[in-house]
Order: structure tokens, then C-alpha cells, then sequence
DNA sequence: AGATGTTTAAGTCAATATGACCTTTAGGGG
DNA sequence: CCCCTAAAGGTCATATTGACTTAAACATCT
């Protein structure tokens, strides 16, 4: 039993995936997700908790953490049967490749760059990775998850380039306000602004309460680029 | 490593799940979701369908599964650490308590029914049943999914009950008829037609190509019960 | 045969939500 | 003081939804 993490962050304009550099057999040496075994005493959350801490240095309590599913094809490891349990985090713009207690390498790609180069990631990790970015873009629509990707305070503009960024699409920024305002719980307004760079000042907000958006934020055609 | 599944059908005007009376320790003859061990050399979901098989008498064949997740709290079996992959099959009108080959008793029971008298079934299982509830509930809304519980051909009235029934709601036919033959893929029309008990023919339709459903299907409020 | 009951099918209409687009506001810099 | 930029707020045609009404197609009863 294991568990990988597939942990996402939004740097700019990429959605970024953490990939670690496999320091042991099998995969030597190959890109991989995160992960390790699950320990005898522990959950499988608690589990995934501590591999966020070990081979990525991120304190996991204040990320979004939840579980994707188990895979578990008897051929996904050459070493025999070993089933992982995938887990999903996400978080605000982290620090950057906390190399972690493993001696290996962690950092930072590029998610819709793997996607498009053929990612040669270890073992079924590309399924993995391929099934977290869908579940993502999925949860985008139809619950407030976009928040968890957002340092707190944020503004709505931040918040809209979360969707931006992970559906690839350009969205109306008066259109996208008038939706998340008008959803209760969505966001809560702090009362205090943020000067951007050039332009008026942007009002700034926290996560609401409200986790299902009733109805979903649907990415239609409503894009532009 | 085990799996456990958790088989929906409906009958009548009853979401139905089965159970199974437990033949060995621990939680001797107590009820649970049907499920046991995965061999070593069968993926997760073939060992659903063996024991689907095996403990339901059902062929899977034509059954929508679908995974999810697992659960591994190291104290959710007695016996020590087991994780179990839990799985969600649903199907139309399924035979008879068709006792497994296992000696033990199977039988549906109705989900709700389980949900107000507090279910003392086996394991974690009554979490597992929770959630497994609250998917399909969701579910309903976003795919197609409420095709699986209808043999074919079916009638829109039918599609209706199977929403009805696990919403707990009554829905406008009205306005049901309408979303559904007008959100394309969801159903096709097989050109027939069959005569209720009494009333105006209604036309037959059959699963279409599509799964997801945009825009959803809110369970809004547009309830008459 | 014709009236009646029942269920499916189809139509109406106001309220709401959405997509596309425009205008105003509030900052900083030249 | 003017210009540029991004945020905030508004307009309007269109699409969708919820509530409700009407028509159609069968079986049965009288």
C-alpha cells in the first residue's frame, strides 16, 4: 500500500504539478509523483499528510487535501502488486522545490507541458495525473474549490485567473464577478482593497462557506481567447 | 486488500441496496455490503466483478461500476489493517435475493429505510453506504447516469422514477420531458412505443452517447412533494 | 358509439440566469 | 491635468427554468 499525491498550484499563468526525481529502483532517476508507503498505524489521509511533508516539505494543514481514488492493476509496479491510493492537494502558490527529507529532487512543471509532451512519468503516474487534472477542472465548475488555490485575502481577479489558468480559457471578468457575487458563500468580502500594479483598486476577499455552487460556474462558450 | 460494493437498484418506488448477512467472524451475522479479498494477480475492478459475481450471484456485465475510493483507517477492522476499495454498481431491476455462492443470506434492503433506523451494518461500512449515496444523489444531477437503473427500452416516466425515487422529490413531467429530450445524447428514441396499464402510449427510448449533462440537471426547487 | 378516466405529449408565460458588450470609477505616472 | 489601466457596475438580447395549462391517445364503462 501507498499513496502518491498529485499536488497543484497555480504560478502565473501554469498550473503547476510537484514531480519528484525517483531515487531509488524502480523508474531510477524518472520524473514521479510524490508518494511513498502507507505506515501501519496511520489513515491513508494521515498517510499522504506525512508524504507532503517528507518529499515535498509543505505543511499540508492548510491545503486542500482529498482523495482521488485507488489503482490498482496488478502490472503497475514491476515490483509486484502494490496498490497506491491517489490524493489530490491543492494550495496557494507554494514555496518553491523544497527539495524534501529524501535526498532526491522535487520541483515545480508544468502541467499542460507534460499533458502535451508526453509526460514520461513512472509507473501509471501519467493515468494519475491525467485523471487529477480532469477531476480539477471538473470540481472548478460546480463547487468553490478555485479558493483553495488563492492566498488569503484575494481579489476576484486572482480568483478568475485560477480559472483561467486551469481551463485554458479566457473568462468575462464582468460576467465571472457578477456569478461569484451572486452565489452566496462563495466568497466573503474583507472590506479592505489591494493597490494593483496600475489600476483601480481591487477589493479583497476570503473563502465563504459555501462549497457547492448551486448552480455550477459552467465553462461554456463564455470565453474569449 | 479488499473490495466492497455497494449495489443500487430500484424497485418499485424504493432505492435498494444489498446486503449480505455475514457467515464469518468478525461481525458474524451481522449485515454488510457484499465484498471480500482481491487476488493477487485480478485489478481492483475485477475483483468487483468476481465478487459481485461471486457473493450477489449478478453478472456485471452489464452494469454501470464505478470506484469510490478507499478506506483505510487502520482501526476500521478488528482483525487488523485492511483497506478496502470501495465500489458503486448500479443496475435495473436486478433478480431476486439470489443468495451468493458463498452459504450466506443476500437481500435488498431499502437504502432510506437503512438511513432513518440508523444501520448497524458491519465494518465502516454504514460511512461507506453514506457516501455512496450522497454520489449517486450527485451524480444524477451531472451524467447520465440514471440511465443505468432503467432495462431497456425504457419510458420517460420510468427515467422520472428512478430521479424521484433517489431524490426523494417529486419532479414537473412537464418539465423533465423537456430537459431531457432537449440536453442532446441523453436518450435516443427507439421509433416504439409501449401501453401503460392505462393511459396514452408512451414512446421508448434507449441510453445515449452522452454522459455528462450540460447544463446539469438541478434537483432546484422545483418539487411538488 | 360515446362519455370518462388516465397517462403521455406539447404549449404558454413570467422569472431568472447567461453571454456579449459598454460605461463609470479610482488609482498611478507622465 | 491628462492619460492609461484595471476594477466595478450597468445594459440588453437570448436561453433556461419553474409553474401551469391544454391537447392527444389509449382502455374501459355505460
Amino acid at each position: 500500500m501507498t499513496v502518491d499525491l498529485t499536488i497543484f498550484t497555480v504560478r502565473g499563468d501554469q498550473l503547476m504539478v510537484l514531480l519528484v526525481e525517483r531515487g531509488l529502483e524502480p523508474f531510477l532517476g524518472r520524473p514521479a509523483l510524490p508518494g511513498g508507503y502507507v505506515q501501519k498505524d496511520e489513515t491513508l489521509r494521515e498517510g499522504a499528510l506525512r508524504e507532503l511533508g517528507e518529499e515535498a516539505g509543505i505543511d499540508g494543514g492548510r491545503l486542500h487535501l482529498e482523495q482521488l481514488g485507488a489503482y490498482g492493476d496488478p502490472r503497475r509496479d514491476p515490483r509486484g502488486r502494490v496498490v497506491t491510493v491517489a490524493y489530490l492537494a491543492l494550495g496557494p502558490d507554494l514555496p518553491d522545490p523544497v527539495g524534501g527529507t529524501d535526498a532526491r529532487r522535487a520541483y515545480w512543471a508544468s502541467a499542460s507541458q507534460l499533458a502535451n509532451d508526453g509526460m514520461d512519468l513512472a509507473f501509471d503516474h501519467p493515468a494519475i495525473l491525467a485523471e487529477a487534472l480532469e477531476e480539477v477542472r471538473r470540481k472548478l465548475e460546480y463547487t468553490a474549490v478555485a479558493t483553495a488555490f488563492c492566498p488569503e485575502p484575494f481579489t476576484l481577479s486572482e480568483l478568475r485567473a485560477v480559472y483561467e489558468v486551469i481551463w485554458g480559457q479566457q473568462l468575462d471578468p464582468s460576467n465571472f464577478r457578477r456569478k461569484v457575487l451572486n452565489t452566496a458563500g462563495f466568497v466573503q468580502p474583507t472590506g479592505e482593497q489591494r493597490l494593483p500594479p496600475t489600476g483601480r483598486p481591487a477589493a479583497l476577499y476570503r473563502r465563504g462557506n459555501a462549497w457547492l455552487l448551486n448552480p455550477p460556474l459552467l465553462r461554456g462558450t463564455g470565453y474569449v481567447t
